[in-house]
RNA sequence: CCAGAUAGUUUGGUGACUGCUCGCAUUUUGAGAGGAAAGUCCGGGCUCCUUGGAAACGUGAUGACGGAUAACAUCCGCCAGAGGUAACUCUAGGGAAAGUGCAACAGAAAAAAAACCGCCAUUUUUUUUAUGGUAAGGGUGAAAAGGUAUGGUAAGAGCAUACCGCUUUUUUGGUAACAAAAAAGGCACGGCAAACCCCAUCAGGAGCAAGACUAAAAAGAGGUGUGCGUUAAAGUGAGUUUCCACAUUUACACCAGGGUAAGUUGCUUGAGAUAAUUGGUAACAAUUAUCCUAGAUUAAUAGUCAUCGCUUGAUAAAUAAAAGAUUCGAAGUUUUAUUUGUUAGGUACAGAACCCGGCUUAUAACUAUCUGGCUUU
RNA sequence: GGGCCUGUAGUUCAGUUGGUUAGAACACGCCGCUCAUAACGGUGAUGUCGCAGGUUCGAAUCCUGCCGGGCCCA
């Protein structure tokens, strides 16, 4: 079994690649997309990236939400997340009121 | 106790588990958001345009006076005006006697005055009408060419006098704005310059996505046409024009072709912070000592849970004071204050992005001083 | 991060420079025409001029500060 690599979607370019061919998911806080990647050039890495728009709140807020996500995330990828995959969380004004362990468990069910 | 004014401080703590960024370094240790980091409204540093000097015109900003500062539209002091019972606050606060312009409607008249209703005189004479005097009163308007009182007059009027205001001059105080006093002038000189403008002072433009380097690729050094020899051409500085100076020999136009955003650097030691002393009313300056205090780039500085603070409301108990009823007294009742427990909330505004000095806006809690009012002694 | 533009009826725009009346078209309401609807004709309403201060006798317009919307950079 070789390790697993987390990392980070860093250019334009590859969030609209996954929003354009990747499946979605809706949920009462966020959407999810999910895109398998064929170019083989990272080996048994999972990709993950956050959007959240500039209606939601200022940079306060937006920090928050991005780091509720990024912890939850980083607590189930070795469980639940699929390696050469990559997943785009586009994150919902509900997405701050919500609990943290409902939150949790519909980012489980989703990526599912 | 209530209401207000000014100045300042802080930005919750502890623990557990799981984590992020940078530096040293090689497995551990050190550091890690703000008073506004915000708005991008001003002023600088820094970088490029760029390898010079000046003048005129134009454009923009500022505007009492004196200082502080690298600089400013900022700050301090002071003056004037306005607001407030007061503490205190606010003011784009030069020039309307250089010129041009504006003032709808109303009103007789909106600026070298003029006369609608009036008032008065003369003529006529019951009145009307006409001519002249007058600007007290009425009316219009945001604004009507000093105000009040007395005298004076045909009626009136700075026509005269007193006080106030205004203008000019002198003296005194002050660095100055300005203030005070005295004398003179009978008043000639209304408002708007955040209308054009005039005066004084200041200002080149663009911005760290500036700019520099590396790698890759392509180009440079490809083609065609036109003009061309020191008398000239075009260039160097920015908005325009002109003058001087400078260095250069090819310059200009068109066609064809390439690149589509990688990394490093700029990047954090600076008009730096803290403390003391000295000078200054103060803003601030000088000297000495100590300290190094974020550098991300889908963008770190935290997430979850527990608990303790702080604070608001509800509720229960205890203690203290007051009230009226009953009255020998106590318990009990109502109100207020304090303490303790339970429970439900709240714990602001908000996140560095090259760096500083301000301004403006958003906001939680607390402290000190001062002012006014009420109550008690 | 930096630079720039723009907000007026329900919608699309005039008016702003140069201050004293807020207008046009479409849409909307009512009436007429029609057996009925549309079209057509008549008529009517509709605005804190993005918000808050200041200058002025007077501000949509001039000045200052906020708020919203949009665009650009290498």
């Amino acid at each position: 079994m070789p390790t697993i690599f987390l990392k980070t979607i860093k250019k334009r370019v590859d969030f609209l690649k996954v929003s354009k061919s990747g499946k979605k998911f809706f949920t009462k806080g966020f959407i999810l997309q999910k895109y398998k990647r064929t170019v083989g050039l990272e080996k048994d890495t999972i990709r993950i990236g956050f959007t959240i728009t500039k209606k939601i709140g200022g940079a306060v807020i937006r920090n928050k939400i991005k780091r509720r996500f990024r912890t939850i995330i980083r607590e189930i990828f070795t469980k639940y997340l699929k390696k050469n995959y990559d997943y785009v969380i586009i994150a919902n004004k509900k997405s701050l009121i919500m609990d943290y362990k409902e939150l949790k468990s519909d980012v489980i069910k989703t990526v599912k």
